[in-house]
DNA sequence: CACTCTGTTCAAAAAAGTTTGAACAACCGC
DNA sequence: GCGGTTGTTCAAACTTTTTTGAACAGAGTG
């Protein structure tokens, strides 16, 4: 039983018309400035404009990306919790839909790429102010707790403002 | 007239001891998570856990890295707000001192780093939204529009959040 | 002015990061 | 099980970014 409903920007439309593109490039410039590849942002901001979910072929194909690429992206996606299977598909490929609410973005990306590389710093810290008790030069001691000490508080400051921020930006 | 006090880690130290390695390491993570280069964070990280200022000589001695890559970093770092020239050397070679507030280092982040994006941001979306009002669908208009406006909101949520970033890690 | 010292610039080299595509795995229906 | 379809993996190609270093500019000194 092979009824695909005709995907609008999917099925037929063999490329982007100049409003999908220039939202396209708004979302690479921004993913951009996230750190993270264009791939990324050309994927979420075509699933952002469309009207109905894509598959990763309709990706490949009004994208011009290649399959590694879309495949790659959206586990990305899929892992920033930016991008969602879309129900109800009877098909056998699936389709993808994006997050939309601004809170979820910004908590998949803080959860994915703020939060490990605050942790690991925290704990690298920590050992640095372990070693710093070992110094000899009592005045160089004194020297490094007090630099140290602020590199603590920024990291604490920083831990303290992500949930903060999350909540701001759910409304 | 040629009376240099002797520099600590400046003058005669050839080497980094492991300690400032590991400091050097904790900011070389730390400003790669905001998509500024290695060098950045060498320099100042070095900067931040020496107790006199120090030179460019020092800095390229220290952290064996190229005199234009010492010299850029420093611009870089001088345009974040983030370092500064010592006061009082009566030498010809200007000495460097990092600043250690974190409210100015965020500030000066956002100013040359987040800003500028926001901004040009904020404007591509502002053709965005004209250019979608002149689609002819009227169903494929309205859902433009939808998306749109949350990208605006999106926008201006992200643009009110800046300043109380910079109100809390002000302390 | 000639010389030295400090720092900047920028084209080319190196490094880092991203994308590609061909091979492969997994699944489905027949 | 076979043939077709969908999606993943990963080494190699490619792109982008960063670093290097040699040439240069400027400033102080004698």
């Amino acid at each position: 039983m092979i009824c695909h409903m005709p995907h609008l920007l999917a099925g037929d439309q063999p490329e982007l018309d100049p409003l999908e593109r220039q939202v396209v490039a708004v979302f690479v410039d921004g993913v951009k400035v996230l750190g993270l590849p264009r791939s990324i942002g050309e994927i979420y901001g075509l699933l952002f404009i469309s009207q109905t979910p894509l598959s990763l072929d309709d990706l490949v194909r009004l994208l011009h990306i290649s399959k590694g690429s879309a495949s790659q992206g959206l586990r990305m996606l899929k892992s920033l919790g930016a991008v969602r299977e879309a129900e109800g598909g009877a098909e056998r490929r699936t389709y993808y839909e994006p997050a939309i609410e601004l809170k979820r973005l910004v908590g998949g990306f803080i959860r994915e790429q703020v939060r490990p590389h605050l942790d690991s710093g925290k704990s690298k810290i920590s050992r640095l102010a372990e070693n710093a008790q070992e110094i000899d030069d009592s005045k160089r001691r004194e020297f490094l707790g007090e630099r140290i000490g602020r590199l603590e508080t920024w990291m604490s400051s920083s831990g303290k403002v992500l949930p903060l921020l999350q909540k701001i930006l759910g409304q």
